[in-house]
DNA sequence: AGCTGGTCCTGATGGC
DNA sequence: TGCCATCAGGACCAGC
């Protein structure tokens, strides 16, 4: 997916388009996403005013005047504004077999495309409570950009696991945000193997370890800034930005630090990369 | 054929 | 035995 930067870039990227803007309508082209899309959100979102843009972990929060808009880009969905121009409904831009929602606004149009389709849409009301406590929000781990997310916040939590630490990492329930992506470029600038057992990383490692994820995620978040034009107006998909990857992708190629073949492995069935020399 | 940026769910396992 | 937390695998899909 999308990582925690491409959704961040998102949120800045829709925010100012939509912020304060009405829903004039939604048009759900496929309800069936990770999980059913509300059958009723056209109703449930009809004339309603998007009050804020806000981001949990990789989910989207838009809020309403009655309750909160849930999107999670899965692993291929992305979120685009479109401009409408002063055209009327009827002259909407062509769509392709993916673009499954649309919140048309006045001037513009929020589009959602998912070719996969691991991605949700989901509401909840301000009845049923705050956001935060939804089921899938409640358990998150901490955001990595955050004050709180810290070293001993890492060490007091990986005590007793031997699971190894791409995989802690990947598993969200102690940081959120990082994939695969960075989850490999982050231990590869902390030198910590990807194999470590979590729970036999020190203190000081795991300071290291924060500090390089909280860079690896900015630096990316920043890169990504530049493209916030691409947002607007075409209707071409585009891809997500890629930083000069350290380690990701480019197994057997040198190691940008020593020189080293980088090498792939596989845990839990997703690649890893890393250099055997930079990280122990 | 086998890989790909995610993650929830289920059933199995292991510790107390 | 029972109750947990943890863990591995499967599932969802399309595209290359």
């Amino acid at each position: 997916m999308p990582e925690l930067p491409e959704v961040e870039v998102t949120r800045r990227g829709i925010m100012p388009y939509i912020t304060n803007q009405r829903i004039q309508r939604v048009v759900v082209r496929t309800a069936k996403l990770r999980w059913p899309v509300p059958t009723q959100l056209g109703t449930l979102l009809n004339d309603g005013l998007i009050k804020h843009v806000e981001r949990r972990g990789k989910y989207l929060l838009l809020e309403l005047e009655n309750g909160w808009l849930l999107i999670h880009l899965g692993m291929t969905g992305t979120l685009r504004i479109l401009s409408r121009g002063t055209a009327s409904e009827s002259q909407l831009l062509p769509t392709d077999r993916h673009d499954h929602i649309d919140w048309i606004f006045d001037k513009c149009m929020l589009r959602f495309r998912d070719p996969r389709r691991f991605g949700a849409v989901l509401w909840h009301p301000h009845n049923a409570g705050p956001v935060l406590l939804h089921p899938l929000l409640a358990k998150l781990g901490i955001e990595p950009l955050s004050a709180d997310f810290n070293s001993a916040l890492f060490h007091r939590l990986t005590r007793a696991r031997s699971t190894p630490i791409k995989q802690i990492l990947l598993a969200g329930q102690i940081v959120v945000g990082v994939g695969n992506i960075y989850a490999s470029e982050s231990l590869f600038r902390a030198g910590i193997h990807p194999a470590t057992a979590a729970g036999r990383i020190s203190v000081k490692r795991y300071e290291k370890l924060v500090t390089e994820i909280r860079a690896t995620l900015a630096e990316a978040i920043e890169k990504g800034g530049s493209t916030l034009r691409d947002f607007v107006g075409s209707d071409g998909a585009r891809g997500y930005f890629q930083l000069d990857y350290f380690v990701y992708g480019r197994s057997g190629e040198p190691c940008r630090n020593c020189g080293a073949p980088i090498r792939q492995i596989m845990q839990q069935q997703r690649s890893t990369y890393y250099c055997p020399r930079c990280q122990h």
